[in-house]
DNA sequence: GGAATATTTCGCGTATTATCGAATTTTCGC
DNA sequence: GCGAAAATTCGATAATACGCGAAATATTCC
Protein backbone atom coordinates (compact mmCIF):
# COMPACT_ATOMS: atom_id res chain seq x y z
CA UNK A 1 0.00 0.00 0.00
CA UNK A 2 1.42 3.10 -1.10
CA UNK A 3 0.59 6.65 0.79
CA UNK A 4 -1.93 7.96 -1.42
CA UNK A 5 -3.93 4.73 -1.23
CA UNK A 6 -3.53 5.06 2.73
CA UNK A 7 -4.81 8.67 2.75
CA UNK A 8 -7.67 7.78 0.37
CA UNK A 9 -8.58 4.66 2.94
CA UNK A 10 -8.07 7.42 6.10
CA UNK A 11 -10.20 9.80 4.90
CA UNK A 12 -12.78 7.57 3.89
CA UNK A 13 -12.71 6.18 7.67
CA UNK A 14 -12.71 9.76 9.33
CA UNK A 15 -16.40 10.54 8.87
CA UNK A 16 -19.33 9.44 11.23
CA UNK A 17 -21.44 7.98 8.75
CA UNK A 18 -18.71 5.58 7.12
CA UNK A 19 -16.81 4.84 10.12
CA UNK A 20 -20.30 3.39 11.30
CA UNK A 21 -20.84 1.76 8.39
CA UNK A 22 -17.17 0.20 8.12
CA UNK A 23 -17.76 -1.28 11.40
CA UNK A 24 -21.38 -2.38 10.24
CA UNK A 25 -19.90 -4.29 7.43
CA UNK A 26 -16.82 -5.43 9.17
CA UNK A 27 -18.86 -7.11 11.83
CA UNK A 28 -21.57 -8.55 9.26
CA UNK A 29 -18.62 -10.56 7.44
CA UNK A 30 -18.26 -11.77 4.10
CA UNK A 31 -22.11 -12.09 3.78
CA UNK A 32 -22.28 -8.34 3.36
CA UNK A 33 -25.48 -6.16 3.87
CA UNK A 34 -27.90 -4.71 1.23
CA UNK A 35 -27.76 -0.93 1.19
CA UNK A 36 -30.98 -0.52 2.14
CA UNK A 37 -30.36 -2.25 5.44
CA UNK A 38 -27.52 -0.11 5.66
CA UNK A 39 -29.70 3.07 5.19
CA UNK A 40 -32.33 2.08 7.70
CA UNK A 41 -29.99 0.67 10.42
CA UNK A 42 -27.99 4.01 10.35
CA UNK A 43 -30.80 6.33 9.62
CA UNK A 44 -28.91 8.29 6.59
CA UNK A 45 -31.02 9.01 3.39
CA UNK A 46 -30.02 6.60 0.42
CA UNK A 47 -28.80 9.29 -1.54
CA UNK A 48 -26.82 9.92 1.25
CA UNK A 49 -25.54 6.27 1.44
CA UNK A 50 -24.60 6.11 -1.88
CA UNK A 51 -22.33 8.76 -1.46
CA UNK A 52 -20.28 7.30 1.38
CA UNK A 53 -20.43 3.92 -0.36
CA UNK A 54 -19.03 5.23 -3.17
CA UNK A 55 -16.21 6.98 -1.11
CA UNK A 56 -15.58 3.93 0.71
CA UNK A 57 -15.50 1.60 -2.68
CA UNK A 58 -12.90 3.98 -4.22
CA UNK A 59 -10.96 3.39 -1.00
CA UNK A 60 -10.88 -0.08 -1.61
CA UNK A 61 -11.87 -0.70 1.50
CA UNK A 62 -15.30 -2.35 0.89
CA UNK A 63 -17.28 -4.57 -2.15
CA UNK A 64 -20.51 -4.42 -3.99
CA UNK A 65 -22.06 -7.68 -6.00
CA UNK A 66 -25.75 -7.88 -6.96
CA UNK A 67 -28.54 -10.41 -5.61
CA UNK A 68 -32.16 -9.69 -7.29
CA UNK A 69 -32.58 -6.09 -6.88
CA UNK A 70 -30.68 -5.48 -4.29
CA UNK A 71 -27.12 -4.38 -3.87
CA UNK A 72 -25.16 -6.35 -1.52
CA UNK A 73 -21.85 -4.56 0.30
CA UNK A 74 -19.38 -6.29 2.06
CA UNK A 75 -15.73 -5.40 4.05
CA UNK A 76 -12.62 -5.73 1.97
CA UNK A 77 -10.58 -7.07 4.96
CA UNK A 78 -7.60 -7.59 3.15
CA UNK A 79 -7.39 -3.97 2.45
CA UNK A 80 -8.32 -3.23 5.89
CA UNK A 81 -5.23 -4.95 7.47
CA UNK A 82 -2.85 -3.49 4.65
CA UNK A 83 -3.96 -0.24 6.02
CA UNK A 84 -3.23 -1.08 9.45
CA UNK A 85 0.56 -2.58 8.78
CA UNK A 86 1.17 0.73 6.62
CA UNK A 87 0.54 2.78 9.73
CA UNK A 88 2.49 0.35 12.06
CA UNK A 89 5.39 0.01 9.23
CA UNK A 90 9.22 0.46 10.38
CA UNK A 91 7.64 0.85 14.01
CA UNK A 92 11.04 1.92 16.28
CA UNK A 93 12.99 1.75 12.85
CA UNK A 94 12.45 -1.83 12.85
CA UNK A 95 8.94 -3.16 13.98
CA UNK A 96 10.31 -4.66 17.54
CA UNK A 97 9.86 -4.63 20.48
CA UNK A 98 11.27 -0.59 20.98
CA UNK A 99 8.03 0.41 22.51
CA UNK A 100 5.57 -2.11 24.35
CA UNK A 101 2.78 -1.14 22.26
CA UNK A 102 4.82 -1.17 18.89
CA UNK A 103 3.89 -4.78 18.31
CA UNK A 104 0.12 -5.24 16.85
CA UNK A 105 -0.16 -8.96 17.76
CA UNK A 106 0.77 -7.83 21.70
CA UNK A 107 -1.46 -4.46 21.25
CA UNK A 108 -4.42 -6.21 19.97
CA UNK A 109 -4.44 -8.03 23.66
CA UNK A 110 -5.34 -5.44 25.63
CA UNK A 111 -8.69 -5.96 27.25
CA UNK A 112 -9.08 -10.01 26.34
CA UNK A 113 -7.16 -12.59 28.43
CA UNK A 114 -4.61 -14.68 26.61
CA UNK A 115 -5.95 -14.64 23.50
CA UNK A 116 -2.82 -13.72 21.78
CA UNK A 117 -1.13 -17.06 21.14
CA UNK A 118 -4.71 -18.83 19.81
CA UNK A 119 -4.97 -15.80 17.26
CA UNK A 120 -1.80 -16.74 15.87
CA UNK A 121 -3.37 -20.36 14.91
CA UNK A 122 -6.57 -19.18 14.27
CA UNK A 123 -7.66 -17.96 10.50
CA UNK B 1 -11.74 4.43 21.85
CA UNK B 2 -15.14 5.79 21.33
CA UNK B 3 -16.23 7.14 17.61
CA UNK B 4 -15.39 9.98 18.31
CA UNK B 5 -12.05 10.05 19.20
CA UNK B 6 -11.30 7.40 16.14
CA UNK B 7 -12.76 9.88 13.42
CA UNK B 8 -10.33 12.42 15.01
CA UNK B 9 -7.20 10.27 14.66
CA UNK B 10 -8.64 8.92 11.35
CA UNK B 11 -8.83 12.37 10.06
CA UNK B 12 -5.67 13.61 11.71
CA UNK B 13 -3.71 10.88 9.56
CA UNK B 14 -5.41 11.41 6.47
CA UNK B 15 -3.25 13.77 4.75
CA UNK B 16 -0.69 13.64 3.22
CA UNK B 17 2.16 15.82 5.55
CA UNK B 18 0.34 13.95 8.50
CA UNK B 19 0.78 11.20 7.78
CA UNK B 20 4.25 11.56 6.57
CA UNK B 21 4.94 12.90 9.80
CA UNK B 22 3.15 10.23 12.03
CA UNK B 23 4.94 7.66 10.03
CA UNK B 24 7.91 9.15 10.70
CA UNK B 25 7.71 9.25 14.30
CA UNK B 26 6.64 6.10 14.50
CA UNK B 27 9.99 5.09 12.96
CA UNK B 28 11.70 7.09 15.14
CA UNK B 29 10.71 5.49 18.20
CA UNK B 30 9.78 7.09 21.88
CA UNK B 31 13.28 9.34 21.88
CA UNK B 32 11.03 11.32 19.13
CA UNK B 33 12.02 14.39 17.00
CA UNK B 34 12.78 18.05 17.34
CA UNK B 35 9.27 20.04 15.28
CA UNK B 36 12.75 21.84 13.06
CA UNK B 37 13.60 18.59 12.02
CA UNK B 38 10.37 17.55 10.74
CA UNK B 39 9.67 20.62 9.07
CA UNK B 40 13.27 20.17 7.29
CA UNK B 41 12.54 16.39 6.56
CA UNK B 42 9.02 17.16 5.34
CA UNK B 43 10.09 20.27 3.35
CA UNK B 44 7.19 21.98 5.17
CA UNK B 45 6.71 25.50 6.25
CA UNK B 46 6.99 26.05 10.15
CA UNK B 47 3.72 27.93 10.86
CA UNK B 48 1.72 24.63 8.52
CA UNK B 49 3.59 22.21 10.71
CA UNK B 50 2.82 24.07 13.77
CA UNK B 51 -1.03 23.24 12.42
CA UNK B 52 -0.51 19.20 11.66
CA UNK B 53 1.34 18.82 14.96
CA UNK B 54 -1.57 20.42 16.65
CA UNK B 55 -4.08 18.14 14.60
CA UNK B 56 -2.02 14.98 15.63
CA UNK B 57 -1.54 15.95 19.22
CA UNK B 58 -5.09 16.82 19.50
CA UNK B 59 -5.82 13.26 18.19
CA UNK B 60 -4.15 12.24 20.89
CA UNK B 61 -1.25 10.36 18.19
CA UNK B 62 1.76 12.46 19.45
CA UNK B 63 3.01 13.66 22.59
CA UNK B 64 5.24 16.72 23.32
CA UNK B 65 8.31 17.88 25.69
CA UNK B 66 10.60 20.19 25.61
CA UNK B 67 14.79 19.92 25.66
CA UNK B 68 16.12 23.33 25.97
CA UNK B 69 14.24 25.38 23.47
CA UNK B 70 13.40 22.60 21.12
CA UNK B 71 10.27 20.77 21.08
CA UNK B 72 10.25 16.97 20.68
CA UNK B 73 7.65 15.24 19.04
CA UNK B 74 7.08 11.61 19.40
CA UNK B 75 4.32 8.84 18.46
CA UNK B 76 2.11 7.69 21.23
CA UNK B 77 2.03 4.17 20.47
CA UNK B 78 -0.67 2.90 22.72
CA UNK B 79 -3.34 5.54 20.61
CA UNK B 80 -2.33 3.84 17.56
CA UNK B 81 -3.07 0.04 18.79
CA UNK B 82 -5.99 1.69 20.02
CA UNK B 83 -7.10 3.29 16.93
CA UNK B 84 -6.31 -0.64 14.99
CA UNK B 85 -8.38 -2.49 17.36
CA UNK B 86 -11.57 -0.18 17.04
CA UNK B 87 -11.52 -0.95 13.22
CA UNK B 88 -10.75 -4.41 13.71
CA UNK B 89 -13.45 -4.41 16.90
CA UNK B 90 -16.18 -7.29 16.33
CA UNK B 91 -14.78 -8.51 13.07
CA UNK B 92 -17.49 -10.86 11.28
CA UNK B 93 -19.33 -10.42 14.62
CA UNK B 94 -16.89 -12.66 16.74
CA UNK B 95 -13.33 -11.51 16.08
CA UNK B 96 -12.33 -14.85 14.75
CA UNK B 97 -11.27 -16.48 11.30
CA UNK B 98 -14.67 -15.89 9.86
CA UNK B 99 -12.10 -14.39 7.10
CA UNK B 100 -8.22 -15.12 6.79
CA UNK B 101 -7.73 -11.19 6.98
CA UNK B 102 -9.76 -10.91 10.01
CA UNK B 103 -7.10 -11.81 12.56
CA UNK B 104 -4.65 -9.05 12.88
CA UNK B 105 -1.47 -10.94 14.00
CA UNK B 106 -2.04 -13.13 10.79
CA UNK B 107 -2.64 -10.11 8.82
CA UNK B 108 0.48 -8.40 9.56
CA UNK B 109 2.93 -11.12 8.51
CA UNK B 110 1.86 -10.93 4.83
CA UNK B 111 5.44 -9.99 2.70
CA UNK B 112 7.05 -11.23 5.64
CA UNK B 113 8.25 -14.99 6.50
CA UNK B 114 7.23 -16.43 9.47
CA UNK B 115 7.63 -13.87 12.11
CA UNK B 116 3.62 -14.63 13.37
CA UNK B 117 4.95 -16.54 16.45
CA UNK B 118 7.95 -14.55 17.40
CA UNK B 119 6.05 -11.29 17.30
CA UNK B 120 3.87 -13.03 19.97
CA UNK B 121 7.11 -13.32 22.43
CA UNK B 122 8.50 -10.15 21.29
CA UNK B 123 7.64 -7.20 23.29
C1' DG C 1 19.41 42.78 29.62
C1' DG C 2 19.82 41.97 24.57
C1' DA C 3 20.52 39.23 20.50
C1' DA C 4 19.59 34.87 18.35
C1' DT C 5 17.13 30.50 17.80
C1' DA C 6 12.90 27.62 17.76
C1' DT C 7 8.25 27.47 17.38
C1' DT C 8 3.61 29.22 17.56
C1' DT C 9 -0.38 32.43 16.57
C1' DC C 10 -3.24 34.92 13.45
C1' DG C 11 -5.71 36.29 9.20
C1' DC C 12 -6.78 35.37 4.50
C1' DG C 13 -8.05 33.11 0.06
C1' DT C 14 -9.08 28.79 -1.87
C1' DA C 15 -10.53 24.14 -2.31
C1' DT C 16 -12.67 20.10 -0.70
C1' DT C 17 -16.51 17.69 1.63
C1' DA C 18 -21.23 16.70 3.60
C1' DT C 19 -26.23 17.06 3.40
C1' DC C 20 -30.50 17.29 1.23
C1' DG C 21 -34.34 16.77 -2.30
C1' DA C 22 -35.87 15.76 -6.91
C1' DA C 23 -35.40 13.17 -10.84
C1' DT C 24 -33.39 9.02 -13.13
C1' DT C 25 -31.81 4.31 -13.85
C1' DT C 26 -31.87 -0.68 -13.02
C1' DT C 27 -34.19 -4.91 -11.87
C1' DC C 28 -37.95 -7.92 -10.72
C1' DG C 29 -42.78 -10.05 -10.73
C1' DC C 30 -46.86 -10.50 -13.31
C1' DG D 1 -44.62 -4.27 -21.55
C1' DC D 2 -46.14 -2.21 -16.88
C1' DG D 3 -45.86 -0.92 -12.16
C1' DA D 4 -43.24 -1.27 -8.01
C1' DA D 5 -38.95 -1.67 -5.45
C1' DA D 6 -33.97 -0.51 -4.80
C1' DA D 7 -30.43 2.33 -5.50
C1' DT D 8 -28.01 6.05 -8.01
C1' DT D 9 -27.20 10.63 -10.23
C1' DC D 10 -27.44 15.54 -10.23
C1' DG D 11 -27.50 20.37 -8.57
C1' DA D 12 -27.36 23.64 -4.86
C1' DT D 13 -25.96 25.10 -0.31
C1' DA D 14 -23.24 25.20 3.90
C1' DA D 15 -19.37 23.96 6.56
C1' DT D 16 -14.63 22.65 7.12
C1' DA D 17 -9.68 22.11 6.05
C1' DC D 18 -5.30 23.51 3.82
C1' DG D 19 -1.35 26.42 2.64
C1' DC D 20 0.90 30.66 3.02
C1' DG D 21 3.25 34.80 5.10
C1' DA D 22 3.80 38.27 8.74
C1' DA D 23 4.01 39.01 13.41
C1' DA D 24 4.39 37.36 18.16
C1' DT D 25 5.97 34.29 21.84
C1' DA D 26 9.15 31.43 24.52
C1' DT D 27 13.95 29.92 25.59
C1' DT D 28 18.84 29.98 25.64
C1' DC D 29 23.45 32.07 25.49
C1' DC D 30 26.65 35.77 26.37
Amino acid sequence: MDQKAAIVALGALAQETRLGLFRLLVASGPEGLPAGVIAERLGVLPSSLTFHLNQLHHAGLITQRRRSRQLIYSAEYGAMNDLLAYLTENCCGRGRSCAPACNPADAFTTGDSDEAVARTRVG
